[in-house]
DNA sequence: ATACTACGGTAACATATGTTACATTGGAAA
DNA sequence: TTTCCAATGTAACATATGTTACCGTAGTAT
């Protein structure tokens, strides 16, 4: 038995469907900041994650981008479920922001399993529900925050997912998943810095209040 | 046996799917621009559109708003959807664009059909996909357009939902919509009537290139 | 030590969007 | 018709954000 599986989801899925996991699933480690899923592709089994962090990224025709949100631990992703179903293509990237674990599900084990598990069907739909709010809390950062207010949302939720209130990113790292430019953020950092909530060093930038 | 309902979804659900949901649905017509769901409220029963348009916005906590997509014929609100499962409050507002004919559905068949029927499980998911494309396309147009392409596409979408080439709204309700001031919407507006691709009247807009 | 490069700070300017104020007009109501 | 008001047009200005350019510094490679 893969002790990950059980220890993150033995409230959530019925025994029976732990055992079944633990039996067709495939584990995976992959190292910090590699490509998962690209924009396009196909995707023939699902994830689940067991440790990590995995950004998911939208992109435009021109190549901007823009992050949509985090995955942690006892998450998998709505896309990939959608798509393993529908037989469509990927409409967002998936980087790992730190090293992860996790479990590879062949696609039709999903569907079988949502007719035989109500715990399956009851992760598949809390999945989907949670993903639908974390883009819908997206869309509210873009629209009504300003630059500035964006800038310390994105550091508290990294944060938040990497349990460390100091961030290792560049200034240019931050722009591009914001979708600004380096310029922009570091006057605003500055600004932050000023305002007592943050304390800038090359490389890193610690949250003062959490 | 409800005709909308064969019509629509005869392709979608099993006979007996159909049958059971003409048992069990209750069918309501609500004019236009009415509000149908409002953010913080509890859902008890679930909609399945059989005509007219419903608007989905999002609202932040100063009163600013957002429209984040139109529900058509054949289309479910995805947030109804984990709002009766998950027993949890609405994110969302719904109000009818046109006229709308709708079957509500009690929360408990739901469950209960995701263990029996294919289709309506297969339903479920693709509504789930559908949304989280539609509210990605809005982050794209958020983040990635200019106002005036926004508007534009604001344009041509409300032409396509409600099949119309001429948009009859006023520029201060296509300014929250956008979530934008008036005085913006009619310089850009009255930039695209000199580019040629709209005709500019009072309280209505038509659309000269589709 | 020296040279090189990535990173960050900042000024100066460009542009998109938001705001205020006021004028004009079309159509409804009296 | 006359009156009134909502809808629209537009100027002038304010602000947020994006862009270009240039500099200093810390760390790395030689």
């Amino acid at each position: 038995m893969i002790q990950e599986l059980k220890d993150n989801y033995k409230d959530v899925f019925e025994e029976g469907l732990i055992n079944e996991i633990n039996q067709v699933a495939t584990f995976k480690e992959i190292p910090e900041n590699f490509k998962i899923i690209e924009i396009g592709d196909y995707i023939k089994s699902m994830p689940l994650l067991l440790s990590g962090v995995i950004k998911i990224f939208r992109e435009d025709t021109n190549g901007d981008e823009l992050l949509l949100y985090f995955l942690e631990n006892g998450d998998t992703c709505a896309m990939t479920l959608s798509c393993c179903i529908g037989q469509s293509k990927s409409e967002i990237r998936a980087v790992t922001e730190t090293q992860v674990k996790l479990l590879m599900i062949p696609v039709q084990k999903m569907e079988e399993w949502m007719a035989k598990y109500t715990s399956w069907r009851a992760f598949v739909l809390n999945s989907y529900h949670n993903r639908l709010n974390e883009v819908m809390e997206t869309v509210d950062s873009i629209a009504f925050l300003k630059m500035d207010e964006r800038l310390l949302k994105y550091l508290k939720d990294k944060a938040r997912v990497t349990h460390n209130n100091s961030i290792h990113n560049t200034h240019q790292e931050i722009a591009y998943e914001l979708h600004t430019s380096r310029v922009v953020v570091s006057r605003l950092l500055k600004k932050l810095e000023n305002m007592g909530k943050i304390e800038l060093n090359r490389n890193h930038i610690r949250l003062v209040e959490l």
